[in-house]
DNA sequence: TATTGTTATACTCTATAACTATA
DNA sequence: TATAGTTATAGAGTATAACAATA
Protein backbone atom coordinates (compact mmCIF):
# COMPACT_ATOMS: atom_id res chain seq x y z
CA UNK A 1 0.00 0.00 0.00
CA UNK A 2 2.95 2.22 -0.76
CA UNK A 3 1.97 3.60 -4.45
CA UNK A 4 0.71 6.77 -3.30
CA UNK A 5 2.12 9.13 -0.05
CA UNK A 6 -0.35 10.48 1.83
CA UNK A 7 0.89 13.75 1.68
CA UNK A 8 3.30 15.84 -0.36
CA UNK A 9 6.34 14.07 0.28
CA UNK A 10 9.11 16.43 1.94
CA UNK A 11 12.14 17.51 0.41
CA UNK A 12 14.68 14.87 2.19
CA UNK A 13 11.68 11.98 1.89
CA UNK A 14 12.61 12.63 -2.19
CA UNK A 15 15.50 13.20 -1.93
CA UNK A 16 16.24 9.91 -0.12
CA UNK A 17 14.03 8.12 -2.41
CA UNK A 18 16.50 9.36 -5.30
CA UNK A 19 19.37 8.19 -3.51
CA UNK A 20 18.28 5.26 -3.17
CA UNK A 21 16.87 4.52 -6.56
CA UNK A 22 20.35 5.87 -7.74
CA UNK A 23 22.25 3.42 -5.69
CA UNK A 24 20.27 0.60 -6.92
CA UNK A 25 20.62 1.68 -10.38
CA UNK A 26 24.30 1.59 -9.88
CA UNK A 27 24.33 -1.84 -8.33
CA UNK A 28 22.29 -2.85 -11.60
CA UNK A 29 24.31 -1.27 -13.99
CA UNK A 30 27.37 -2.95 -12.47
CA UNK A 31 25.97 -6.62 -12.28
CA UNK A 32 25.51 -6.31 -15.84
CA UNK A 33 28.61 -4.48 -16.85
CA UNK A 34 30.30 -7.88 -15.31
CA UNK A 35 28.59 -10.28 -17.16
CA UNK A 36 29.92 -8.53 -19.94
CA UNK A 37 33.60 -8.92 -18.55
CA UNK A 38 33.93 -5.17 -17.77
CA UNK A 39 33.46 -2.46 -14.66
CA UNK A 40 30.55 -0.09 -14.34
CA UNK A 41 33.37 2.38 -15.16
CA UNK A 42 34.85 1.05 -18.00
CA UNK A 43 30.84 0.37 -19.54
CA UNK A 44 30.30 3.81 -19.28
CA UNK A 45 32.98 4.71 -20.95
CA UNK A 46 32.29 2.60 -23.76
CA UNK A 47 28.85 3.78 -23.83
CA UNK A 48 30.00 7.77 -23.88
CA UNK A 49 31.85 6.63 -27.20
CA UNK A 50 28.56 5.10 -28.95
CA UNK A 51 28.45 8.65 -30.77
CA UNK A 52 32.01 9.18 -31.91
CA UNK A 53 35.40 9.15 -30.84
CA UNK A 54 36.47 11.82 -27.56
CA UNK A 55 39.55 12.47 -26.52
CA UNK A 56 41.03 11.25 -23.10
CA UNK A 57 40.89 15.02 -21.90
CA UNK A 58 36.63 15.07 -23.16
CA UNK A 59 36.15 11.36 -21.36
CA UNK A 60 37.62 13.01 -18.20
CA UNK A 61 34.87 15.73 -18.58
CA UNK A 62 32.27 13.17 -19.06
CA UNK A 63 33.21 10.75 -16.08
CA UNK A 64 33.63 14.36 -14.06
CA UNK A 65 37.01 12.66 -12.88
CA UNK A 66 40.71 13.46 -13.05
CA UNK A 67 42.34 13.62 -16.55
CA UNK A 68 44.99 11.28 -15.07
CA UNK A 69 42.31 8.33 -14.11
CA UNK A 70 41.79 8.02 -17.82
CA UNK A 71 44.94 6.89 -19.09
CA UNK A 72 44.33 3.85 -16.71
CA UNK A 73 40.53 2.70 -17.50
CA UNK A 74 41.97 3.33 -20.96
CA UNK A 75 44.39 1.34 -20.89
CA UNK A 76 42.55 -1.55 -19.45
CA UNK A 77 39.64 -1.10 -22.12
CA UNK A 78 42.70 -1.23 -25.35
CA UNK A 79 44.30 -4.25 -23.23
CA UNK A 80 40.70 -6.00 -23.85
CA UNK A 81 40.74 -5.38 -27.23
CA UNK A 82 37.47 -2.88 -27.38
CA UNK A 83 38.89 0.54 -27.96
CA UNK A 84 41.93 2.31 -29.74
CA UNK A 85 44.32 5.24 -29.23
CA UNK A 86 44.26 7.29 -32.70
CA UNK A 87 46.51 10.88 -32.71
CA UNK A 88 44.83 13.80 -33.70
CA UNK A 89 45.52 15.45 -37.47
CA UNK A 90 44.94 18.64 -35.82
CA UNK A 91 46.46 18.76 -33.13
CA UNK A 92 49.48 16.38 -31.77
CA UNK A 93 49.02 16.41 -28.07
CA UNK A 94 45.93 15.02 -28.23
CA UNK A 95 44.68 11.08 -28.59
CA UNK A 96 41.41 10.59 -29.80
CA UNK A 97 39.69 7.11 -28.45
CA UNK A 98 37.74 5.34 -30.74
CA UNK A 99 36.02 1.78 -30.33
CA UNK A 100 37.04 -1.27 -31.94
CA UNK A 101 34.31 -3.74 -33.72
CA UNK A 102 34.25 -5.57 -30.19
CA UNK A 103 33.86 -2.52 -28.42
CA UNK A 104 30.79 -1.27 -30.33
CA UNK A 105 29.15 -4.69 -30.27
CA UNK A 106 29.72 -5.43 -26.51
CA UNK A 107 28.19 -1.76 -25.22
CA UNK A 108 25.16 -2.99 -27.63
CA UNK A 109 24.64 -5.78 -25.87
CA UNK A 110 25.33 -4.47 -22.15
CA UNK A 111 22.30 -1.76 -23.35
CA UNK A 112 19.64 -4.88 -24.57
CA UNK A 113 20.56 -6.55 -21.40
CA UNK A 114 19.77 -3.14 -19.57
CA UNK A 115 16.67 -3.05 -20.99
CA UNK A 116 15.84 -6.83 -20.84
CA UNK A 117 16.63 -7.04 -17.02
CA UNK A 118 14.82 -4.08 -15.19
CA UNK A 119 11.41 -5.15 -15.36
CA UNK A 120 10.88 -2.54 -12.74
CA UNK A 121 9.99 -0.26 -15.13
CA UNK A 122 6.99 -2.70 -17.11
CA UNK A 123 4.89 -1.56 -14.34
CA UNK A 124 3.90 1.93 -16.17
CA UNK A 125 1.97 2.55 -18.57
CA UNK A 126 2.81 4.98 -21.45
CA UNK A 127 1.28 7.62 -19.82
CA UNK A 128 2.93 7.27 -16.76
CA UNK A 129 6.16 6.88 -17.80
CA UNK A 130 5.59 10.47 -20.02
CA UNK A 131 4.42 11.98 -16.53
CA UNK A 132 7.88 10.79 -14.94
CA UNK A 133 10.39 11.70 -17.52
CA UNK A 134 8.72 14.87 -17.49
CA UNK A 135 9.46 15.35 -13.88
CA UNK A 136 12.67 13.84 -13.63
CA UNK A 137 13.97 15.74 -16.94
CA UNK A 138 13.13 19.09 -14.97
CA UNK A 139 14.94 17.14 -12.25
CA UNK A 140 18.09 17.67 -13.65
CA UNK A 141 20.19 20.47 -13.42
CA UNK A 142 23.23 20.01 -15.70
CA UNK A 143 23.73 16.25 -15.87
CA UNK A 144 25.35 15.56 -19.30
CA UNK A 145 25.78 11.69 -18.42
CA UNK A 146 24.07 9.70 -20.32
CA UNK A 147 24.98 6.68 -18.46
CA UNK B 1 11.42 23.47 -23.68
CA UNK B 2 12.14 20.04 -22.36
CA UNK B 3 9.91 19.77 -19.63
CA UNK B 4 7.21 17.24 -21.34
CA UNK B 5 8.49 14.70 -24.01
CA UNK B 6 5.93 14.91 -27.33
CA UNK B 7 5.57 11.34 -26.99
CA UNK B 8 5.80 8.25 -24.34
CA UNK B 9 9.43 7.79 -23.99
CA UNK B 10 11.05 3.93 -24.61
CA UNK B 11 11.94 2.28 -21.75
CA UNK B 12 16.06 3.23 -22.70
CA UNK B 13 15.40 6.62 -22.42
CA UNK B 14 13.88 6.20 -19.15
CA UNK B 15 16.26 4.09 -18.33
CA UNK B 16 19.91 6.17 -19.64
CA UNK B 17 17.07 8.85 -17.67
CA UNK B 18 17.69 7.34 -14.19
CA UNK B 19 21.14 6.37 -14.64
CA UNK B 20 21.89 10.12 -15.24
CA UNK B 21 20.13 10.62 -12.30
CA UNK B 22 21.13 8.40 -10.24
CA UNK B 23 24.86 9.11 -11.40
CA UNK B 24 24.43 12.89 -10.46
CA UNK B 25 22.85 11.99 -7.40
CA UNK B 26 26.03 9.84 -6.23
CA UNK B 27 28.29 12.93 -7.28
CA UNK B 28 26.98 15.57 -5.28
CA UNK B 29 26.33 13.28 -2.07
CA UNK B 30 30.14 12.17 -2.54
CA UNK B 31 30.91 16.07 -2.47
CA UNK B 32 28.62 16.35 0.14
CA UNK B 33 30.88 14.11 2.43
CA UNK B 34 33.80 14.92 1.17
CA UNK B 35 33.28 18.39 2.54
CA UNK B 36 32.80 16.89 5.98
CA UNK B 37 35.73 14.29 5.86
CA UNK B 38 34.02 11.67 4.89
CA UNK B 39 33.87 9.56 1.78
CA UNK B 40 30.39 8.18 0.29
CA UNK B 41 30.50 4.62 1.76
CA UNK B 42 31.19 6.17 5.02
CA UNK B 43 28.50 8.40 5.35
CA UNK B 44 26.45 5.94 4.03
CA UNK B 45 27.34 3.42 6.99
CA UNK B 46 26.79 6.49 9.51
CA UNK B 47 23.49 6.78 7.66
CA UNK B 48 22.26 3.37 8.27
CA UNK B 49 23.19 4.07 11.74
CA UNK B 50 20.60 6.60 12.26
CA UNK B 51 17.84 4.05 13.79
CA UNK B 52 20.25 2.36 15.62
CA UNK B 53 23.25 -0.24 16.14
CA UNK B 54 23.17 -2.64 13.56
CA UNK B 55 26.03 -5.11 13.60
CA UNK B 56 29.39 -5.95 11.27
CA UNK B 57 26.81 -8.23 9.32
CA UNK B 58 24.16 -6.13 9.12
CA UNK B 59 25.89 -3.03 8.03
CA UNK B 60 27.35 -5.47 4.67
CA UNK B 61 23.40 -6.72 4.31
CA UNK B 62 22.58 -2.70 3.78
CA UNK B 63 25.49 -2.17 1.52
CA UNK B 64 24.97 -5.20 -0.60
CA UNK B 65 28.79 -6.01 -0.11
CA UNK B 66 30.86 -8.87 1.42
CA UNK B 67 31.45 -8.72 4.96
CA UNK B 68 35.08 -8.48 4.64
CA UNK B 69 34.88 -4.79 3.73
CA UNK B 70 32.88 -3.52 7.12
CA UNK B 71 36.24 -4.17 9.06
CA UNK B 72 38.09 -1.77 7.12
CA UNK B 73 35.09 1.07 6.55
CA UNK B 74 33.96 0.67 10.11
CA UNK B 75 37.71 0.69 11.75
CA UNK B 76 38.41 4.22 9.40
CA UNK B 77 35.28 5.17 10.90
CA UNK B 78 36.50 4.00 14.07
CA UNK B 79 39.89 5.83 13.37
CA UNK B 80 37.62 9.43 13.57
CA UNK B 81 35.79 8.80 16.22
CA UNK B 82 32.50 8.64 14.86
CA UNK B 83 31.31 5.21 15.81
CA UNK B 84 32.46 2.59 17.63
CA UNK B 85 32.03 -1.39 18.01
CA UNK B 86 30.18 -2.66 20.77
CA UNK B 87 30.29 -6.56 21.92
CA UNK B 88 26.85 -7.94 21.88
CA UNK B 89 25.28 -8.98 25.27
CA UNK B 90 23.43 -12.34 23.77
CA UNK B 91 25.96 -13.23 21.28
CA UNK B 92 29.73 -13.18 21.37
CA UNK B 93 30.49 -13.40 17.97
CA UNK B 94 28.66 -10.56 17.24
CA UNK B 95 29.91 -6.80 17.22
CA UNK B 96 27.18 -3.79 17.44
CA UNK B 97 28.30 -0.56 15.80
CA UNK B 98 27.16 2.40 17.37
CA UNK B 99 27.28 5.92 16.34
CA UNK B 100 29.29 8.18 18.58
CA UNK B 101 27.92 11.40 19.53
CA UNK B 102 30.05 13.22 17.10
CA UNK B 103 28.99 10.85 14.10
CA UNK B 104 25.63 11.86 15.34
CA UNK B 105 26.06 15.66 14.86
CA UNK B 106 28.12 14.60 11.10
CA UNK B 107 25.32 13.06 10.11
CA UNK B 108 22.57 15.33 10.33
CA UNK B 109 25.01 17.71 9.03
CA UNK B 110 25.60 16.07 5.95
CA UNK B 111 21.84 15.64 5.66
CA UNK B 112 21.21 19.30 6.06
CA UNK B 113 23.21 20.02 2.99
CA UNK B 114 22.02 17.87 1.25
CA UNK B 115 18.78 19.45 1.58
CA UNK B 116 20.02 23.11 1.64
CA UNK B 117 22.06 22.32 -1.93
CA UNK B 118 19.90 20.21 -4.17
CA UNK B 119 17.62 23.42 -5.63
CA UNK B 120 16.40 20.83 -8.15
CA UNK B 121 13.43 19.72 -5.82
CA UNK B 122 12.59 23.41 -5.62
CA UNK B 123 11.55 23.50 -8.98
CA UNK B 124 8.61 20.91 -8.12
CA UNK B 125 5.19 22.05 -6.40
CA UNK B 126 3.24 19.48 -3.74
CA UNK B 127 1.67 17.91 -6.38
CA UNK B 128 4.59 17.16 -8.59
CA UNK B 129 6.73 16.20 -5.80
CA UNK B 130 3.91 13.82 -4.84
CA UNK B 131 3.23 11.76 -8.29
CA UNK B 132 6.75 11.51 -8.13
CA UNK B 133 7.36 9.83 -5.08
CA UNK B 134 4.51 7.98 -6.38
CA UNK B 135 5.97 6.91 -9.36
CA UNK B 136 9.55 6.33 -8.04
CA UNK B 137 8.21 4.26 -4.95
CA UNK B 138 6.55 1.90 -7.93
CA UNK B 139 10.14 1.97 -9.51
CA UNK B 140 11.75 0.25 -6.67
CA UNK B 141 11.52 -3.52 -6.70
CA UNK B 142 13.41 -4.60 -3.58
CA UNK B 143 15.63 -1.69 -2.78
CA UNK B 144 16.01 -0.84 0.51
CA UNK B 145 18.91 1.63 1.16
CA UNK B 146 17.54 4.21 2.81
CA UNK B 147 20.75 6.53 0.92
C1' DT C 1 52.35 30.44 -20.79
C1' DA C 2 48.67 27.13 -21.15
C1' DT C 3 47.08 22.55 -22.40
C1' DT C 4 47.28 17.28 -23.33
C1' DG C 5 48.48 13.18 -21.79
C1' DT C 6 51.33 10.53 -18.76
C1' DT C 7 53.73 8.81 -14.54
C1' DA C 8 54.28 8.18 -9.55
C1' DT C 9 52.01 7.87 -5.33
C1' DA C 10 48.64 7.08 -1.82
C1' DC C 11 43.94 6.05 -0.28
C1' DT C 12 39.46 3.82 -0.53
C1' DC C 13 36.31 0.34 -2.00
C1' DT C 14 35.63 -4.22 -3.85
C1' DA C 15 35.75 -9.44 -4.08
C1' DT C 16 37.92 -14.02 -2.93
C1' DA C 17 39.91 -17.17 0.14
C1' DA C 18 41.46 -18.75 4.50
C1' DC C 19 41.40 -18.27 9.40
C1' DT C 20 39.35 -17.78 14.65
C1' DA C 21 36.00 -17.91 17.90
C1' DT C 22 31.89 -18.72 18.80
C1' DA C 23 27.10 -20.94 18.12
C1' DT D 1 28.34 -27.76 10.85
C1' DA D 2 27.17 -23.06 10.32
C1' DT D 3 27.82 -18.16 11.37
C1' DA D 4 30.33 -13.49 12.78
C1' DG D 5 34.19 -11.12 12.24
C1' DT D 6 38.90 -10.72 10.71
C1' DT D 7 43.12 -10.98 7.85
C1' DA D 8 45.72 -11.26 3.54
C1' DT D 9 45.70 -10.24 -1.08
C1' DA D 10 44.79 -8.34 -5.55
C1' DG D 11 42.32 -5.26 -8.78
C1' DA D 12 40.00 -1.03 -9.85
C1' DG D 13 38.79 3.85 -9.27
C1' DT D 14 39.97 8.32 -7.24
C1' DA D 15 42.86 12.61 -6.30
C1' DT D 16 47.29 15.24 -6.08
C1' DA D 17 51.63 16.55 -7.85
C1' DA D 18 55.15 16.65 -11.21
C1' DC D 19 56.71 15.91 -15.91
C1' DA D 20 57.41 15.96 -21.37
C1' DA D 21 55.58 17.33 -25.65
C1' DT D 22 52.99 20.52 -28.02
C1' DA D 23 50.18 24.64 -28.74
Amino acid sequence: MSARPPHAPTKLELLELLAAIGTAQWRDFTATAARHGLTATQAKVLAQLGSGPLPMRGLADRLVCDASNITGIVDRLEDHGLVRREPSATDRRVKNVVTTERGHETILRVREEMQATHSALDHLDDEERATLHGLLDRLRPSMESPF
